[in-house]
DNA sequence: TTGATTTACTAAACACTGTTCATTAAGTTT
DNA sequence: AAACTTAATGAACAGTGTTTAGTAAATCAA
């Protein structure tokens, strides 16, 4: 019968979706720290050496987690960035992002921080569960440089500079380091907001 | 004897440091990850439960590490961001920031990137580990607005944008992100490099 | 100097972690 | 009904940070 491996390829599938919503899950209620394939299986109810018959190791299923992630992300994106002026999207993507990170801080550390859902890669040709959101920037970053708005010259180095600034100010806010700074969590953030602000404004063309 | 207790006194420090030479060698030679309490004990010969006697936890070891790490990066700083010009000195700041980043990957961890070492600010008061090297920068940016280079308005704003772009450039890269780009190493360099350049020249007053 | 006390240290255990493997039980095919 | 394949697991391995009871040495008080 051709059925039954079209059927137990479904429930493979199903097995792999409720192992990774299994994950999610813990991320977002528990935090990274406690989601152990130990206690994912337990809340799956299987054993955890189950989890190995659908996924190789532990970077593996992060690197699918890593991939959910992105598509909230993404969402978040065409969602809360879609001014038809690139500007105005431009500062949306930088705001969205921000907050995003501060909302959904764990998965923020699986997406940009964290090492181990990128030992996958290396050998595994290119990452690409990056790639939606890295070219929603990209692509606004080119009809601003299209209009002519930036002193900038390249598009790849404004959009890396961009990227990498709010990344800055996210991972050392989550990661404490902006306690050198000795302001309330209010001030910082209120910081950031103005930090993107005044770059914005700044590398445009008309002062 | 008074002697004694001014002996054992002495005893307990070279102990500590005995501790934190080696995590620090470990750090370099082994990389984080193969850091362990465990490791550290066999290492000076001694049982792991005696760390416990000198150290209350990983964490407050792990903050004593990073203590002489950000030592190191302010040696550096004073050592290869010297130029009497401020924006000169600027830009060596970055080079030197990013640098550092590159060459002592782990140690860069612990200072910006880890959780671990800053659970132990949170209760006891603030975080003055990295206080030196800030103040390195925002002195730097403070002396170019004195000047009146940039378009900026706020020092502070500007000094925590600088450190968040080079932070985000730094640790993305050690953390594969910058995959997402599809270039290759000595490609990535180049562009972190030009991106500095490209924002410190567009944020001047003087285009 | 002897006996009491404090100090320094450690072996062993606890509760975790990711991962592997031999074994069992169920499903499928012949 | 017997042979084979697949899915799942219990138990173990090697590692982690940390705690505690117990030992041996150093110090102090008599």
């Amino acid at each position: 019968m051709m059925g039954i491996t079209e059927r137990k390829e479904r429930e493979k599938k199903e097995m792999r979706r409720q192992i990774i919503d299994a994950a999610l899950t813990m991320f977002n209620e528990e935090g990274y720290e406690k989601t152990s394939i130990r206690n994912i299986a337990e809340k799956i109810e299987y054993s955890p050496a189950t989890i190995y018959l659908y996924y190789k190791d532990k970077d593996e299923l992060l690197y699918e987690v890593q991939k959910e992630a992105f598509d909230k992300l993404a969402t978040a994106f065409r969602k809360k960035a879609n001014s038809k002026d690139p500007l105005d999207r431009l500062y949306q993507i930088c705001k969205t992002y921000v907050n995003f990170g501060n909302k959904h801080q764990d998965l923020y550390d699986l997406m940009f921080i964290i090492k181990s859902p990128m030992n996958v890669v290396t050998e595994k040709e290119p990452w690409t569960n990056g790639d939606a959101c890295f070219n929603y920037l990209v692509n606004c970053v080119q009809e601003c440089m299209d209009n002519k708005l930036f002193q900038y010259t390249s598009t790849n180095v404004l959009a890396l500079s961009i990227w990498s600034m709010c990344h800055g100010f996210v991972s050392l806010n989550l990661r404490c380091r902006f306690k050198v700074l000795e302001l309330s969590e209010f001030e910082v953030n209120k910081a950031i907001e103005t930090s993107i602000e005044e770059f914005l404004r700044v590398i445009q063309k008309d002062h």
